[in-house]
DNA sequence: TTAATACATTTGTATGTACATACTAAATAA
DNA sequence: TTATTTAGTATGTACATACAAATGTATTAA
């Protein structure tokens, strides 16, 4: 791997915390801190990083949160074996990413800015009144040979386009570098559906197969009117996998 | 509200910052701070619960994760307005704390403690292997006036019964109490499948429709052997909802 | 051999302190 | 009146320190 960030720039001013962590997923990540290994000890970590050791337990703790570490009084520090192919599936947008790390690539992609729903069917479909000022993206995923697998929908009323954004990065991405727009809170809806005509095209799908249907809310970091409304579909083929953790 | 504890003992065994999260937590389920209103700053709020500000912060940041608490820089705490019924969605038994608090009730349940499984449609149903020692518990939930909306069953093979159980309580409360098993991690998958026979008669829906499934791991606290397998059954009717958070 | 004890190691809890940074509102200057 | 500056307030970051509690290992005693 090169280019990698292998230490902590006190000059910085990003929180050396927060560059903890990320040097800390990274060394996870590239398997420098193997499956159940033990860590170094905090003392002797903290040392290395040239951090505190109440510096490096906040990064530590925020890990442990996100289930990539396990720690255990008495004896130390280690990576959470995976039981599951992945362990980022609490990230806010883990379904796509886990799209991505499965290897289910966009496979095409349809830009529509429509400043009033265009189509009555759709905008039914989606649950969007139909006069709501959207950006309208569709993305569909799915490996080469086979059919698509997944169907992203994203309706967001508040951007105005430059017309020079790159569609293939994640959304959020997106909103965030060009826009500003810093989204926070999600709440998804997940239920069963059956596949009328209009899914099983788009999913190149036959009529009547179970479609698990996925809604998501956003909301903006300020907490006000921004929302949103992203709506997933996807073939049986395809399971949706979360883990979390108590407490 | 009787009998609640609202200040920090300081000879408990209980750690200050869990106390304090507990505290702040019915502070804010009891509505004594509201909605969007702020809390104290951080150097009052640790002088009243008389702790330190870095543990009062502890707690603050935990509340924070779990989406009860916003905090802004140069402005201060407040409770998360919420848009959503529930805001303990996070919580890793949620969909039944949801079925809870959405007013669906335990309508009746079937236990069998069966050290073999006993059908090998049912067994293949759950992708359980045959000859797998297990307790057995079913619970179907719905109105009383509909079909049931949804049914669940655990398996566990560790478990022995006394008989004296109360499975109208949340397992994971009985295996905690009754058995000291501490489950931690929990992986679920989530599909969507058409209803078979034997599943339309359980969910008393018709053969065909749309049911979201749910399967659910569950790891023990000492990250061994255990686990098992509980599946969750949904007619189309129900939505499953979850709330995430970013960073 | 086995059980009990002591010790070292490692994470967990808790406090005090200091300064940085974002935000609000009041005071001041144009 | 309208910008601009300033002061005050609240959270954010970071460190040093001390002791508690759980665990594993080595030692000792029966």
């Amino acid at each position: 791997m090169h280019n990698m960030k292998l230490y902590i720039d006190h000059k910085s001013t990003v929180p050396l915390h927060i560059q903890a962590e990320e040097l800390l997923r990274k060394l996870i990540e590239s398997q420098e801190y193997v499956d159940g290994k033990l860590l170094p000890n905090e003392v002797e970590l903290s040392k290395k990083l040239a951090i505190s050791r109440t510096t490096l337990r906040q990064a530590l703790n925020k890990l442990v949160y996100d289930g990539l570490l396990t720690r255990k009084k008495g004896v130390g520090t280690k990576v959470t074996e995976s039981k599951s192919f992945s362990s980022k599936s609490k990230n806010w947008l883990s379904f796509s990413q886990e799209m991505e790390a499965r290897g289910i690539p966009i496979k095409n992609f349809e830009l529509h800015v429509s400043w009033v729903f265009p189509d009555e069917k759709l905008a039914n479909f989606f649950e969007i009144k139909r006069d709501t000022k959207v950006l309208k993206l569709i993305r569909l995923r799915g490996r080469q040979e086979g059919p698509f697998v997944y169907f992203e929908s994203y309706f967001h009323p508040r951007v105005e386009l430059t017309g020079e954004e790159d569609f293939k990065r994640p959304l959020y991405e997106m909103l965030e570098k060009e826009h500003n727009i810093i989204a926070m809170i999600s709440k998804e809806e997940i239920s069963a559906r059956i596949a009328d005509d209009f899914m099983a095209e788009k999913l190149e799908t036959e009529v009547g197969a179970a479609i698990l249907f996925r809604k998501r809310f956003v909301y903006d970091i300020n907490e006000k009117p921004i929302e949103y409304n992203l709506g997933n579909y996807k073939a049986d083929s395809f399971i949706y996998t979360v883990e979390s953790r108590r407490e």
